[in-house]
DNA sequence: TTCTATGCAAACGATTTGCAGGGAG
DNA sequence: CTCCCTGCAAATCGTTTGCATAGAA
């Protein structure tokens, strides 16, 4: 946060109230929020900050490596600091972000630059599934569904 | 394609001249394309076809299994008939879409059901990172680039 | 004939853009 | 003071929907 706005200085961008805005809601925001979920906390707090204006921070926060934005499947793009990158997991049941070991996917790389000269980055985009709950919800649909 | 038609008839849908439209385009586009896309080539075919047909075309053919949809990173999503399943990766460089082994990410799925109880769907989603001809491009470009 | 899929146009949500004014540096 | 950032409104893009009709079964 206060290396956000350091870097921002750094660069000689500006430091305004509805950057500090985006900034902190993506600070609060728990999970892994979409661009119009940021709209939406900011909009909540004091700070009078357009759509549009939210949406062009967040491209210069993304410019600046400031944020980073991972690819989820079914709810388009999510913002998040860019402190430690980690890997990203979307249940399409119940579409959550979950975060994953980041040491997971270097095999994957490793042999893919081997038979394809493809040079993953795997943070970039979430893998698809469904989580522990929704897989645990579902048992108990067909055990308890059923009688 | 002759298996589609079938699968249609099967289910007690109906074959028309749009989604036999729709359904050469799957065939006849090589790489992955995207909704648009789909509708770009059939709109340069002979049938008349409208956009929302395309859309509602894809949507049945989806839920009938006889396509399959992948989320790439930047293009949005993705069409492919369901002959063999396969994963992708996309180059955010140059956007194309490779195919990848289907069997790399065995392991991270195991890997994941074990730690975090998450059901891995491999070829739901796109990998992303740098093919190997845009890496052999940037490489040309630094050593030709500055001489 | 019956009932589904299509065409059309309009609505829709998410994102972008041109322009004029306000505030950071 | 200067120029970047912002607010506003409108345009744009991709996708969806309601309704009357053509056409497959």
């Amino acid at each position: 946060m206060d290396a956000a706005v350091a870097t921002l200085r750094l660069r000689g961008e500006r430091v305004t109230d509805a950057r500090l805005a985006v900034l902190e809601a993506l600070v609060a925001l728990p999970d892994h929020p979409t661009a119009e979920d940021v709209v939406a906390a900011v909009e909540a707090g004091p700070a009078d900050v357009h759509r549009a204006t939210v949406y062009r921070t967040l491209e210069t926060l993304s410019t600046l490596r400031i944020v980073t934005h991972v690819h989820v499947g079914h709810g388009g793009t999510a913002y998040h600091l860019q402190d430690v990158a980690h890997l990203h997991a979307q249940c399409h049941d119940c579409g959550s972000v979950v975060d994953v070991p980041d040491d997971v996917l270097d095999d994957v790389r490793s042999t893919l630059l081997d038979v394809a000269g493809f040079e993953m980055d795997p943070s970039h985009v979430a893998l698809s599934g469904r989580c522990a709950a929704c897989r645990a919800a579902e048992n108990a649909d067909l055990t308890g569904g059923h009688p």
